[in-house]
DNA sequence: TGGCAAACGGAACGTTGCTCCGTTAACGAT
DNA sequence: ATCGTTAACGGAGCAACGTTCCGTTTGCCA
């Protein structure tokens, strides 16, 4: 049983961090977070060994929410390469408002392998299912891996909302489109 | 006429500059490229104020040359679509062979303005020039901008070369696919 | 109440991008 | 050839950042 103010703490953490993130994005200094919640440096490391862990911890619910979501498509009465499409929508909507997020997620820097790790670990097991789904179907080609899939939809979502003249889930339905089997002339 | 030291350092750093992006990526500290050139990190800053018209310089001849094979493409027999195809592979073989470049072409730190500029000024119309063939043959969709389509590939070819799992090029050939007029049912 | 381990806070370190200014040396004028 | 101007140089220095480290505080149980 931790201590009462590690606890807390924890829990003062995420919420400062939530709001940090939301403000001024996934990358935002690690002392903002710090002022914010009140409390000093390293109490964040302690809590959170990397920036990864603390990101990881924050936005965990809204990865298993998408998780279940895609559980209840694949289960639901709809065309499976429709549920795809409105699977990949969910998670194009939940990847473009955390700023920054995608961009972390394609990062080589070896310290965000828990976010990697953490994020991919749910999601490509469901991604699988939606795609062999719609494969068996005929709908789509069947050599598309689903760890492949969501990076190419993770990069896809980079920057997006910064630039006006890029619109990351237009981008993404074309992709999803490219998936199925093409005119055969 | 600038002086015979200028010029010379000017030549020696773009050398070193190229060399240090193939060994340690776009992103090599500039006191590294200061270093191996011989000079000190004032130079490098009078010569390219920042990072980015650095970057341009190193790989304006790349990309200028991506440019006229694109127009080259356009002007020659291949099918339309076919030349897009092409063009665009050159433009991801251009993209995965710098590690690091497509990530930097994204950033949302405005000092790689420079960068975002110069390239797609070049890109950009050649670009539009082969979607609008392409369109005009019937081939694919017409309201898919340059721009977007030029970011979505670059986006696509964030991480390239890192991840064993991950082909850049599949996806984008993919996405490419996903131009075509779908199959209406 | 006392003691000790768990938890804390923030100073300090290493690394980066970029600036600033004292020093050097190229080159046109004499 | 020499000399003065000034373009160009070099690298110390600053600010921002991630991360570590350790002296101090404090919750908890005996």
């Amino acid at each position: 049983m931790p201590r009462a103010d590690a606890r807390r703490n924890q829990k003062t953490l995420l919420d400062a961090a939530a709001a940090v993130f939301v403000e001024s994005g996934v990358d935002a200094p690690v002392r903002e977070i710090a002022t914010r919640a009140g409390v000093g440096m390293g109490t964040i490391y302690r809590h959170f060994p990397t920036r990864a862990d603390l990101i990881v911890a924050v936005y965990r619910h809204q990865v298993d929410a998408c998780t279940e979501a895609g559980q209840a498509l694949l289960a639901g009465p709809a065309d499976p390469y429709d549920a795809l499409g409105q699977w990949i929508d969910l998670f194009v909507d939940f990847l473009v408002t955390k700023h920054g997020l995608a961009a972390l997620m394609r990062s080589d820097n070896t310290s965000f392998e828990a976010l990697h790790t953490y994020f991919l670990d749910r999601l490509v097991p469901v991604c699988a299912d939606l795609l062999a789904a719609a494969a068996a179907a005929g709908t789509i080609r069947a050599d598309v891996a689903a760890y492949e899939l969501l990076r190419g939809v993770g990069n896809l979502c980079v920057g997006a909302g910064r630039d006006p003249g890029y619109d990351a889930r237009r981008l993404v339905t074309i992709l999803i489109a490219g998936l199925r089997h093409t005119p055969v002339a």
